[in-house]
DNA sequence: GATTGATTCCATCAATTGATTGATTAATTG
DNA sequence: CAATTAATCAATCAATTGATGGAATCAATC
């Protein structure tokens, strides 16, 4: 059964997903709360209850997007699994700082999105409360920190929740914290990425 | 000359104070948007007028609100200071962590401020984006990671906001974290710190 | 080409929200 | 105590915002 997002995907051009793309970006720069439903109406130059009629309510849409980027973290993860596997760990743990970093430099709402989600209330709190799968066991057991997909000790849990908030952080914080740096954008996505590579190398080999 | 906020920190019964501490915690949980002026009226029990009578505008408050916790900020940092200089890393390391995770988790408020502003735009953008001193070369200084207060190089700066970016994301992320670790709030500030002692010291020394 | 269904927009609502005015009460001062 | 100032609230505004109904347009189907 194909879902309501589902759908919309499978043609990038349909109405729906131009919606959906609009909105991706704009919940993610303003949040929930910062976000109007004719902000992203007129992103993407229609009216607003043309959205309506395709989304339904702001919390239905807000929902779709959060599912959205969360299968694009997934998809993406799996993709760096495959890569890493059988290298040695220093290798792995390389690669995917660069990939991951990469991956979010290039769609930073996905960083915007997940802190948002973490660290911020909503008003309609019951309503937005939707269950969203995390991936932090299974890049545990990727990592070699845990023997068993299902069993991830709650110290190595924490390792990777600190790691991938991380990289979080200097996607999503790069207008604050690149001027502060005084770099330009490629040097600031090389230096974020050497900072994570440090902690991270030191860290585990 | 006393500020309009010093003046209202002078008295924390003054109606002043009472407004902003509100307005720190509910801004915190919410953000800039996401919160209405009523609701910080009605956590003081007022009526909305008597909160414009204080602050003006709502911007103008949330101005107030950064400034309060920055500077909160800047005294612990100076205090953690004091307490660890001229001790050997390692240890300068582990106190700092205790210190701050705990000063953190006791206003919580700060690190949510703090994350929402490095990351969220605002709509008012123009009006809100006055200036903040941030602290990341002295803590850089006070770790050994620069010779100079004034000339701290860009990966020192980098590794700084790192670490202090990775405090504010145990704190801010608890109500997300927790649950998923299934410990009490004992068990997870502990567990933080020890993530934290664990890429910093390894990263250090 | 008429009919049906899907899509879009215009106009509008009711509720919320930031902000103010003016009257009222409480403090302060001479 | 009278007079002035400070503080509070009730009432209200205008603008914004989430959401909808209904007319108009477009596309597919017969």
């Amino acid at each position: 059964m194909a879902s309501s997002l589902e759908k919309a995907k499978q043609n990038p051009d349909s109405m729906k997903a131009k919606i959906l793309t609009a909105a991706r970006k704009i919940f993610g720069q303003y949040g929930f709360h910062g976000t109007t439903t004719r902000m992203i109406a007129k992103a993407v130059d229609i009216d607003i209850s043309t959205l309506y009629y395709h989304w339904g309510e702001k919390g239905d849409l807000y929902e779709a997007v959060i599912m959205d980027v969360s299968e694009g973290m997934r998809q993406k993860l799996i993709e760096v699994e495959k890569i890493i596997k059988g290298r040695p760990l220093a290798e792995r743990i390389r690669i995917a700082v660069d990939e991951m970093a990469d991956y979010l430099f290039e769609h930073p709402e996905i960083s915007n999105l997940t802190l948002f989600r973490y660290f911020t209330k909503t008003r309609h709190g019951s309503i937005l409360d939707f269950k969203v799968p995390e991936y932090i066991s299974d890049i545990a057991y990727s990592m070699g920190l845990a023997e068993d997909r299902k069993n991830v000790p709650a110290d190595a849990k924490m390792k990777v929740l600190s790691i991938m908030n991380s990289i979080h952080n200097f996607v999503s914080g790069e207008k604050f914290f690149r001027p502060m740096m005084k770099m330009d954008r490629e040097e600031y996505i090389k230096a974020a990425k050497d900072t994570l590579k440090f902690f991270n190398l030191t860290a585990f080999t």
